[in-house]
DNA sequence: ATAATAGTGTCTATGAGACAGTATAGC
DNA sequence: GCTATACTGTCTCATAGACACTATTAT
């Protein structure tokens, strides 16, 4: 066919002039509420560049592979779970970010509540822990590349998601009581929120069950789960 | 040095591997107002694939440049402008998205003004011009690749971010009237707006000028300008 | 009863939304 | 004067924010 030949002699030409062609990776940003803390998993490298470094667990993106099949691969080598929130992010182009060559990284966040998170140690890797994340920028922590910056960037975008999507839902388990739930605000909000308020707020979004907390010295709390409605609408708009 | 043979040593093991790497690109949504429309800027295709159907105008990202100066590269071909908004939108990177081979796009977003827009034909196209995007839509016009997917993501992209930025100032000159902005708005939002609530709800953004509209047979509007302020916060979130 | 946390009622201030009114240019 | 558009004042209603109050478990 005429359209055959001529995709033929297009990739001939284009084969032809040689392009250097960058190399494509994904950077894992797995966020995770323990202990009171937002916490992210990193690894600690045991290859050049940056051995010994942390950073955060990524791949190569694969010729047959999309984008998010080489998230949910590097997802698996690092933690248990695969039932989990991803999101992307940024993709970081700089063109020295990496001292070995040319990389191009689409950055990838994902949301796991702690009792779904198990941790494993990939196999290119000395070490996979959940840091504070806190911690690593009060603490100047130097990362790997350009992985800080990743790091802050994906905050600003769950501090600002965390006011008009569902997003924080993704920390807590499937049926969760809203103190947990207003504790999960407090965290990425950083900073302290009235019950009633918080509660006014969020009522339309969750659903009762009829279970309780038990066992716990004081009057038990009632156990929500998510209600399941269509995506929310741009809120907060000019209505006319 | 150790460090140096180490990662010579890495370089080597890397490139006798040789993993097949995917092609990166950038894609280019300009945007303008024109005629009271949103419009945006495609070229048509003068090769294969999808030679004659309308594309976004997008380049192959060199081995030695940034994302952006890519970005920056296309806008100058296709258009004179250079001083203009840019954002980085999304990753694509579906396998079978370009039948010639693997190919991952970066979407960026550009805003002009359309006194600044002038359309130039670029080389390896045939021609060059503004579309209405909500005729594209209407139409069902068939875009190549997946060029479409991308606009749509664009135009809510938008639409989310005129209520919370300062995105809606990139359409309109320097200096603008009051009713010019408020069109904008209409257009962007696609619903009438009130004057007066309209003009309470940005008046904190702009700043007078003392110069007004002239020789139209009804009241002179008055120029206004964006007042510079640093970059707005979390805005509607919980404040306590 | 006490400690400790869960959960509710209500006042106030702010601001969005609706609409009516006034102002000023050219003709 | 008229027309056409620019600009402003103000009422209402919803809701965010602040805080005080009541409820219920284990010990």
């Amino acid at each position: 066919m005429n359209k055959n030949n001529n995709e033929l002699e297009f990739l001939n030409t284009y084969n032809k002039k040689q392009y250097e062609k960058p190399s494509v990776t994904v950077d894992l940003l797995i966020f995770t509420i323990e202990d009171d803390e937002l916490k992210i998993v990193l690894i600690r490298r045991n290859e050049m560049p940056y051995k010994d470094f942390l950073a955060l667990p990524g791949v190569f993106v694969r010729i047959d592979e999309t984008l998010e099949e080489a998230a949910y691969r590097t997802i698996k080598e690092e933690i248990g779970s695969c039932d989990i929130y991803l999101e992307q992010l940024f993709t970081w182009g700089d063109v020295d970010r990496d001292p070995r060559m040319r990389i191009i990284s689409i950055s990838y966040m994902a949301i796991v509540s702690s009792d779904k998170l198990k941790l494993v140690k990939g196999e290119r890797v000395s070490e996979v822990k959940l840091y504070s994340v806190n911690r690593l920028i009060d603490n100047k922590e130097e990362l790997a590349f350009d992985h800080m910056k990743m790091i802050k960037y994906a905050i600003e975008r769950i501090k600002n998601k965390i006011a008009y999507t569902k997003i924080a839902f993704e920390f807590v388990e499937e049926e969760f009581t809203l103190p947990q739930l207003q504790k999960v605000y407090e965290i990425l909000l950083n900073k302290a929120l009235y019950k009633a308020n918080f509660r006014n707020k969020i009522k339309e979004l969750v659903e009762e069950t009829d279970k309780m907390t038990e066992k716990q010295p004081h009057r038990p709390s009632k156990y929500y789960r998510l209600r399941e409605t269509e995506y929310e609408q741009n809120k907060g708009i000019f209505k006319r």
